[in-house]
DNA sequence: CAGTGGTCTAGACCACTGG
DNA sequence: CAGTGGTCTAGACCACTGG
């Protein structure tokens, strides 16, 4: 199979060859052009059309495949891979998305919505002891039914007067978003388990000793550096089950 | 600075001199040989120590610095990472290795190794009914106390005899990659909160009815697509937390 | 200045896939 | 068999760090 390749490839540039060639074909994948399990130039054709050398080829094939762009055969040549859920990564999800992706409905209660002062909180997120949070307390249900015990901390001031929307029926995460123009980054979170106490076994509707999931998340903004949330969550062990995806390193 | 590497590489063996070379130095690292911030052997000092190519060198140092273990910097050489605490979920990592990042210990009591068939596992797997595994069921010991229980199940056709070992101080996936040449992709896990019964009570030292964290996992060969172990894991809620990173899609 | 990692070349032999 | 990716060689020039 012949095939004209007219990516542009500037000797001159700074930017290494290899690199430069990863981020065309990478184009070429993102734009659609070149489709999942479709053939990619084998290295000997890069290696012709662009008169550079097959170990360069190679290693801009070489990093498209770590990255997941890519899966290679021997024997038979590179293809494009399914557009990944990027591999090792759970995403950072909305309880509201999480569900829906469970094929559940979901729903919630809203128990408290106040402004606090939270020293433990604070000193967590690496702030001022006298920073000031809306605290946002929410039993979020599936299918109609208790599934977990929500309770977020915003730095208030991000997003003054959050406390006044209804969260019943709202996205915290698309109200930060369209209403205070904050974009999530990323989070980090722990997993542990432990059991119900009376208080969650009742709102939970469970025994008090029922195995629960409790999670704790801190969320920062795209900068990836700036906290905005402290979230801490109980689920219910018996209805509630984390999927991961790992990768070797 | 000159020193004595004495590091074992075969010319002889399937495996790759660059992945020889990147496991043997992984090795210094984990076993504390080579600590934080010591400085690595530079490429030409590996070249001319093990009479491989620069690229050779490079590559073990690139793929090292890739996973995490070294960093590098130019005119100056590379160096030992810090041993990265977080992300325990992102990694499919071995026991050992997640212990080591948490700065315990890990240590092993083997409980059973044997053949067997197991219907409930093959399914999981996706398999015949009839497909033979080999059941390792080790105490996971951190610091010389119990942490987990861990029951593989291993397709005995890709390493036969592999319940002869003994894995009291053996890694399995080391064991798995060097004598077998099996390579380690990626896996499926699930995580689920429960109590201990009363069997897993008595081996981790914990009252019947203490929250554990259960796990459950499917490991793929690097193709990505071959199933090769299943493993059910029980770690003890009161020791064990995990660690995960999330990115916002 | 010698030493480091970063990129690149132009070859080589190998194992593997498919016709 | 021709074509593919996987590994490896023995060089080269470069930018950078530190003494």
């Amino acid at each position: 199979m012949k095939r004209k390749l007219i990516l542009p490839i500037d000797r001159g540039s700074p930017l290494p060859i290899y690199y430069q060639l990863k981020e065309a074909l990478k184009q070429q994948i993102e734009s659609g052009a070149l489709k999942p399990h479709d053939r990619m130039p084998s290295e000997r054709e890069l290696e012709e059309a662009y008169h550079i050398s097959r170990m360069t080829a190679r290693r801009a094939l070489a990093e498209l495949e770590a990255e997941g762009y890519i899966y290679r055969v021997q024997g038979k040549g590179s293809f494009v891979a399914e557009p990944k859920v990027r591999q090792g990564l759970l995403w950072l999800t909305s309880f509201t998305e999480d569900m829906r992706g469970r094929g559940m409905r979901a729903g919630a209660k809203v128990l408290r919505a106040e402004v606090v002062k939270d020293e433990r909180v604070a000193r967590r997120l690496g702030l001022d002891p006298a920073e000031e949070f809306v605290m946002l307390q929410r039993l979020r249900l599936a299918d109609g039914k208790p599934m977990a015990l929500e309770t977020s901390y915003l730095r208030r001031h991000f997003c003054p007067g959050l406390e006044k929307y209804d969260f019943t029926d709202r996205s915290l995460y698309r109200t930060l978003q369209e209403e205070y123009g904050l974009r999530l980054g990323r989070a980090e979170q722990t997993v542990e388990a432990k059991v119900a106490d009376e208080f969650e076994a009742e709102l939970l509707g469970v025994k008090p000793g029922t195995p629960m999931l409790s999670m704790e998340r801190i969320t920062y903004l795209d900068d990836g550096q700036t906290p905005i949330e402290f979230v801490r969550s109980v689920y219910r062990g018996d209805r509630y089950k984390l999927y991961v995806e790992l990768k070797r390193r």
